[in-house]
RNA sequence: UCCGGGAUUGUGUAGUGGUAGCACGUGUGACUCUGAAUCACAUAGCCUAGGUUCGAAUCCUAGUCCCGGAGCCA
C-alpha cells in the first residue's frame, strides 16, 4: 500500500557517507520548539527524519528545543508528542535541550578560557548597530578584549542572577568582518529572569539557538542534522561551535525546503494569530493545516505519510497543489471507509403508489470496491428524503437527475418517476410526488429500460438527523505572500453548516469514524458529536466531480 | 550592493555524460446502480547564451531571474 519514496538529495548524502565510512550508522532528530502546535510542514520533517532512520536502520530522537522560556509551554510539549505518535512514529529517545543546560554552560566556559567568547555589556541596540549591515562590516565591541579571568567571573555572575535582563550577554569572538553576519560575534547567552517549563527558576541565563543546537546534536550523537533552508547561513557557525567547543561527536547540518501548500498559511506565527484572533476555533479547527486540525477534519496518518513521500525533498522553494493532499486522503479512504447515504439538504419525496403502512428492508453493499466489508440493510418506505440539488423543475440539457416526467434510480432501491411538485406560498419546492416501479428493484437484474441518473436518499421515518460541516480553503488566492495582510485573504465561506439526515445504521458512530456519503465525499465524525448529543460530520474531502450545472 | 542557496511539462519530483521518467492536475473517449471509482488515450518540460564532447538536464564560462540572511527568536 505505502510505497517507498524515491530518492532525494539527503538520502544520497547518507548513502555516500555510509559507503565512504564517514559514518557507520545514522541518528536523526526532530527538534521542535514547544511554542506552538505542529502543522503539516512539520509532518514533512518528522516523516523525513524517522523514515530516513528506518531505511538505514538508524535511530531518531524527539528533542524539544526549549531554550526560550518566555515563549514555551508544556501544553505544546504534550500536543507535539501526541501528534508525532499519531503520525505513527516512535522516537528512540526523548530529550529536552534544557537537560543539557549545565553541559552547555561548561562548554561556554571552555570557550571563554580559549579566548573564543566574551561578556559584552553593550545594549541590544548597540549590538545591532555595531553588527554592520549586509554590505558593511561590523565594529568590534569595546568589551571584546576583556581578560579571560574577567570574562569567567562576569559569566559566573550572570548565572548567579546578579544582572538584569539585557544587561549583559555572552558573545562568541569570531570575526566582525565576516560577510556572513552570523559570524560577527553572535550572542551565545542572554539573561532572562523567566520561569522555564522544565527547569523552573534554576537558570536565568539561556543559550541561543546557534549555540545550543549544535551542542544538542553533538551530545546526542546525531549524524545528520536536518533543518530548513533559512538555517543555511548558520551552518558555518554550527560547525564553529562544535569545533571550538571540542565536541567528540561531529554532526553535520543539511537543509531542505520547507513545505508550502496552495491556499494555506504555514507558519506558526500566522497560525497562532488565526487562533488568537478567533478566526478559527482553535489549533485543531478542521480548517487549520495543523496535525490536530487535519486529524479532526478526518485525515489519516497514512494519507499524510503518502503525501509526504510523494512531494519529495529538495532545496528549491516550492508550492505543492493542495489537490495532491486531497488525492491521498481519497486514496486511503477508498477501501477503508464504509459507503453510506446522507442527505445534506433534504427534499421530501412521497412515493404515491407505495403502500402507506409498509416498510421493507433492502440490501446494500457497504463498499462496492471492497466486498469484504459486507452488506447492510436499509429501510425503504413511502416517504424518503432526497437531495434538493437532485431535482430541478426546469433543468438544462444533460441533466440526469430528477425533473418532472423523468425517471431516475434510487441507489440500492427502485426507479422513481416524478409526477407532481408541491410548493409553498413563496413558490419554493417543498415536496415531490413520485411513483416507483416494483420491477426495477436493485439486485433483481432488471434490464427493461435504463435511466441516466442514480441518486441517493434516506428513508424518512427512520432517518437520523445530522449536522454536516463542509469546509473550503481558509485562505483565498493571494498574489504575493505579503506577510502583513494574509488576514485580508481569509475566505468568508470557509465553513458551511447544514442539517440533514443519515441512515439509521450509523447513528451510534464514534468520534473519528469515517464514512463516504454517496456522491458527496468522505466525512469524519467530529469529537464534539458526543458532547452535543448529535451527529456532527466534518467533510474531509469531496468526491471529484465532472458535473457542472452551468456548462 | 555583500554572503549563502536555487531554477526539469500547469504543480511537485527523479535523472549526476548515453532514448527526459514518475505522481498530482487537466482534456477526450469507454464503462458505470456514486456525473465517483475504473480503463484507454492525450496533454506538456531541462532559465538564457556560448563552449567541451561522437553525445550535455548533467561538465566549463558568462549572464538572467527567484529565494534566504543584519532577534539578546527558532
Amino acid at each position: 500500500m505505502e510505497h517507498k519514496a524515491s530518492s532525494n538529495f539527503i538520502k544520497n548524502i547518507i548513502n555516500e557517507d555510509l559507503k565512504s565510512g564517514k559514518v557507520d550508522h545514522i541518528i536523526t532528530r526532530f527538534p521542535p520548539e514547544p511554542n506552538g502546535y505542529l502543522h503539516i510542514g512539520h509532518a514533512k520533517s518528522i516523516i523525513l527524519n524517522f523514515e530516513l532512520a528506518d531505511e538505514f536502520k538508524g535511530k531518531t530522537h524527539l528533542r524539544f528545543d526549549d531554550t526560550n522560556p518566555v515563549k514555551e509551554d508544556t501544553e505544546y510539549v504534550e500536543s507535539i508528542k501526541e501528534d508525532v505518535t499519531w503520525l505513527g512514529y516512535k522516537w528512540d529517545e526523548l530529550f529536552f535541550a534544557s537537560d543539557y543546560f549545565e553541559e552547555m554552560y561548561n562548554r561556554a566556559v571552555l570557550l571563554i578560557k580559549k579566548g573564543k567568547a566574551y561578556v559584552c555589556d553593550s545594549t541590544a541596540e548597540e549590538i545591532r548597530k555595531m553588527r554592520g549591515s549586509l554590505i558593511e562590516v561590523g565594529q568590534k565591541s569595546p568589551y571584546r578584549d576583556r581578560s579571560v579571568e574577567e570574562n569567567l567571573e562576569l559569566f559566573e555572575r550572570m548565572r548567579q542572577g546578579e544582572f538584569e535582563d539585557g544587561q549583559k550577554v555572552l558573545r562568541a569572538k569570531i570575526d566582525m568582518d565576516s560577510p556572513n553576519i552570523n559570524m560577527r560575534d553572535p550572542v551565545l547567552y542572554r539573561i532572562a529572569h523567566a520561569t522555564h517549563h522544565n527547569t523552573g527558576d534554576k537558570w536565568c541565563i539561556y543559550p541561543m539557538y546557534d549555540f545550543a543546537h549544535p551542542l544538542e546534536d553533538a551530545i546526542e550523537g546525531i549524524t545528520h542534522s536536518i533543518c530548513t533552508l533559512e538555517f543555511e547561513d548558520h551552518r558555518p557557525l554550527y560547525d564553529w561551535v562544535i569545533r571550538e567547543c571540542e565536541m567528540e561527536q561531529v554532526p553535520h547540518q543539511y537543509e531542505f525546503a520547507r513545505l508550502n501548500i496552495t491556499n494555506t498559511v504555514m507558519s506558526k506565527r500566522k497560525l497562532k494569530q488565526l487562533v488568537d484572533e478567533h478566526v478559527v476555533d482553535g489549533w485543531d479547527d478542521p480548517r487549520m493545516p495543523t496535525i490536530s486540525g487535519l486529524r479532526r477534519k478526518g485525515y489519516t496518518p497514512e494519507a499524510i505519510r503518502s503525501f509526504a513521500r510523494e512531494i519529495g525533498v529538495a532545496k528549491a522553494d516550492s508550492v505543492v497543489d493542495s489537490k495532491m493532499l486531497e488525492f491521498f486522503i481519497r486514496e486511503d479512504l477508498k477501501l477503508k471507509a464504509p459507503r453510506t447515504m446522507g442527505v445534506l439538504e433534504p427534499l421530501k419525496v412521497v412515493i404515491t403508489n407505495y403502500p402507506a403502512d409498509q416498510v421493507e428492508m433492502l440490501e446494500a453493499e457497504i463498499n462496492s470496491e471492497n466486498p469484504e466489508m459486507g452488506t447492510r440493510q436499509i429501510p425503504f418506505s413511502r416517504e424518503i428524503y432526497i437531495e434538493q440539488d437532485d431535482f430541478m423543475e426546469n433543468p438544462p440539457a444533460k441533466y440526469f437527475r430528477l425533473f418532472p416526467g423523468n425517471e431516475v434510480r434510487l441507489k440500492n432501491a427502485y426507479f422513481i418517476k416524478c409526477n407532481d411538485i408541491v410548493k409553498d406560498e413563496a413558490g419554493k419546492v417543498i415536496e415531490l410526488h413520485c411513483t416507483y416501479d416494483p420491477e426495477t428493484k436493485s439486485g433483481t437484474g432488471f434490464t427493461g429500460r435504463k435511466v441516466k441518473g442514480t441518486i441517493h436518499w434516506v428513508e424518512a421515518s427512520q432517518a437520523v438527523s445530522a449536522e454536516f460541516r463542509q469546509y473550503e480553503p481558509l485562505i483565498l488566492d493571494q498574489e504575493e505572500d505579503d506577510d502583513t495582510s494574509f488576514l485580508e485573504h481569509i475566505n468568508p465561506n470557509s465553513l458551511e453548516i447544514v442539517q440533514g439526515f443519515v441512515e439509521a445504521n450509523i447513528k451510534d458512530s464514534k468520534p473519528q469514524d469515517k464514512f463516504q456519503f454517496f456522491r458527496h465525499g468522505y466525512f469524519n465524525v467530529d469529537p464534539l458529536s458526543l458532547k452535543q448529543g448529535k451527529l456532527i460530520f466534518n467533510r474531509i474531502v469531496s468526491l471529484k466531480s465532472s458535473f457542472q450545472l452551468n456548462k
